[in-house]
DNA sequence: CTCCAGTGCT
DNA sequence: AGCACAGGAG
């Protein structure tokens, strides 16, 4: 089961390290409390075996929830530094407490980030959405990044925009202006974002809404946007961020939810599993966050997560922050899931 | 072929 | 929880 020979970040650190592992019950409720633990008893610890902790960190779900304590440090015992897993993070921790290392994680990631080249295809709506509109009164460029919010999801960046151009050229960008358009005429003008159809038939209905109930302009608060056809939390966030300059919660996509959960961030409450929705992470993930990072945390995600953490087979290898992730390591294997066997083909 | 990514509808 | 939407990418 466990394939690779390679135990989780072992091949980043140099120094002479031995790893440890403690049984849950022998976990006090807090993480300073383990740490003491291990302080007193180190010979006793350093007594585990690496291929056992192997075997025990592929173990989970089977009652025996472990932590993993790496004691990475060359002469004292003072640069001890802990290695948890997930399932333990959520047991000694409780919800709303920041986990372990998280400043060393982002800056890590920022690191990684900035190094490398991603082309930060945000999948959401990028600057070039908005300044398209930045030449027209503050409600048209409210509602030019309500728009883009709206054809952003499930379409690159660069089609968005050119979408966004299109209506722009045909004075297509206010709401009054699309109330009175044809919808075929939009549904053109967007083509081929994603979901055009749908998407035409939405600003049409935003457009009324905003007429209607906004005098033109875009709803101010999360809870109104949310009621738009086509507005969910992702973008209703987004929108809230970008139009009205009103932090109202986290931007979370699939990447921030993936990212989040591997690197044990978030916890379903009260449960010590994994969050199962970008909802879920978002409540989870603002309990703890501080707020300065709410709205840099979903582009610094993003465009890790397209690089190296990504949703398949993520490229720990070349990731500096892997000794600090409990899921390092752990998804590398592509032969790891079988299970379609029922149908092989339908004719 | 499978996987992907927000929203909405069962 | 599963599917539709409309395609792109591997």
């Amino acid at each position: 089961m466990s394939t690779s020979d390679t135990v989780p970040g072992s091949n980043e650190v140099s120094v002479p390290e031995v790893r440890v592992f403690v049984r849950k019950r022998k976990v006090k409720t807090t993480v300073e409390a383990a740490e003491k633990e291990v302080k007193e008893e180190p010979r006793k610890q350093k007594l585990s075996a690496l291929p056992d902790i192997e075997e025990f960190a592929y173990k989970k779900g089977n009652g025996s929830a472990l932590i993993k304590m790496v004691l990475q440090a060359s002469q004292n015992l003072q640069k001890m530094r802990f290695f948890v897993d997930s399932e333990v993070a959520s047991t000694i921790r409780s919800a709303g407490e920041p986990p372990l290392n998280w400043e060393k994680v982002l800056e890590g990631i920022q690191k990684m980030r900035s190094s490398e080249d991603a082309p930060v295809d945000t999948m959401g709506m990028s600057q070039s959405a908005c300044l398209v509109a930045m030449q027209a009164t503050l409600e048209e460029r409210r509602f030019a990044v309500l728009v883009s919010a709206l054809l952003s999801s499930q379409t690159k960046d660069h089609v968005t925009h050119g979408a966004i151009q299109h209506l722009q050229q045909n004075n297509l960008l206010t709401a009054d202006a699309i109330d009175k358009a044809d919808e075929t005429v939009i549904k053109d003008l967007i083509y081929p974002v994603g979901f055009y159809t749908r998407k035409a038939s939405n600003m049409k209905k935003i457009a009324k809404i905003c007429l209607s109930k906004y005098n033109g302009d875009i709803p101010s608060s999360l809870e109104d946007l949310l009621s738009l056809p086509g507005i969910g939390p992702k973008m209703a966030h987004l929108v809230m961020n970008i139009a009205w300059n009103n932090v109202q919660g986290i931007c979370v996509d699939t990447h921030v939810h993936r990212i989040c959960n591997r690197l044990g961030w978030v916890v379903r409450p009260g449960t010590k599993q994994k969050t199962s929705t970008p909802e879920e992470t978002r409540e989870a993930l603002q309990l703890w966050l501080p707020k300065d990072e709410w709205v840099p945390i979903n582009p610094l995600l993003v465009g890790f997560g397209q690089t190296i953490c990504t949703p398949l087979r993520p490229r720990c290898e070349m990731c500096c922050i892997s000794e600090l992730c409990p899921s390092a390591f752990k998804e590398t294997s592509p032969a790891s899931k079988q299970k379609k066997s029922g149908r092989n083909k339908k004719l």
